[in-house]
DNA sequence: CCTACCGATCGGTAGG
DNA sequence: CCTACCGATCGGTAGG
């Protein structure tokens, strides 16, 4: 993905590649990998299905970049959440990191939400790009969790790894439920970090 | 579905119906809805896929009785656990149903998997059925989470909705993650609760 | 529970 | 970026 040519291209010729990525995003966050199909996207960019081939080798290779644009956006947003936060405390990094992460889930385009509904990729195994992204974002936890560990804030005997699986789990789980109307992600921030660490 | 006489047939030919919904169950369980055909469940069962409609109208209603029998058990399971604890604390009454819940969730076949893969029906309408076995087994959670704040266990100024669904998000996410292997039920149900609420 | 068949739709290709 | 086409496969039906 991404090879040379391809990348002149979408220079050259300006946002189409970006174009289908966008709305095979809005429509992966809604039907997930099988429901979507190669029909809906083009029909959505206003062109025929053959000609996403021009821009993409297969079916595989749209999904696999939006999914992986959509963890690199929650990535990116929680660093830079984490960046302005350097000195504060473990507690309230966490509750930016936290933060962050729901904000760039609900807050920005349908990216975010496609790589949630989309990453249980079916039962064909899930390509090494996307896994190699998955687990770049997964350490920013790891290590956000070991500081909250070495400041004493995490309960003795419990597993940094487990409480990361339950943590991003809870809030990925939050795609399934959230709806702008009814929750305020600051106040979903903050009764999330409070559960686990109460003042 | 379950009208009578399916009912009938089921009872006079012993347990097809009940073996494909068992292969549904494993197969949806991998694959989810849209990756899950008829001819993959009729060639696991052993006979020819238009004889599923011998015993069924529809792929949704298979979809549909595996899904609700999934989250029936895990309900089932998690009442139990709770009125054998009946006069214990909200808190070990809490990691009971927490047990519980991953016990169902991991300990036993493929019908409560397969609930929580196929959740999110696709784009589709959930079915209504689906809807009121889900909420019936949400109200659980919801007694036992207003419980526990009557009883002062719960964070001020949480709310036990936005709770609940951190707390099964976190719950169910563990489809994603849990390798039998790595992880004991009873440990994790007891990590859990001691994130949110620590001796 | 079977054989035989259906229209619709899938991802992908040929060739320009 | 297009028209035209492909084989494969989908859920479902007819009729026994």
């Amino acid at each position: 993905m991404n090879d040379a040519p391809t990348t002149a291209r979408s220079t050259t010729e300006g946002g189409s590649r970006r174009l289908i990525l966008d709305h095979a995003a809005r429509l992966l966050r809604g039907g997930g990998y099988h429901q979507t199909t190669l029909r809906e996207i083009a029909e959505a960019v206003g062109i025929r299905k053959a000609s996403l081939y021009y821009h993409f080798g297969s079916k595989e290779e749209i999904v696999e970049e939006v999914v992986n644009d959509g963890v690199r956006f929650v990535h990116e947003a929680v660093v830079a959440a984490l960046a302005a936060e350097e000195g504060a405390s473990p507690r309230q990094r966490l509750e930016a990191a936290i933060r962050a992460h729901l904000s760039a889930l609900h807050g920005h385009g349908d990216y975010t939400s496609a790589s949630i509904k989309v990453f249980t990729f079916g039962a064909a195994p899930v390509p090494e790009s996307v896994r190699a992204v998955r687990r770049a974002y997964e350490d920013v936890w790891r290590r956000l969790i070991a500081e909250w560990q070495e400041a004493g804030g995490m309960p003795a005997g419990n597993s940094p790894d487990v409480l990361r699986l339950f943590l991003l789990g809870a809030l990925n789980g939050s795609t399934d439920w959230y709806r702008p109307e009814r929750h305020a992600i600051d106040a979903l921030a903050r009764e999330f970090v409070a559960l686990l660490s109460p003042h």
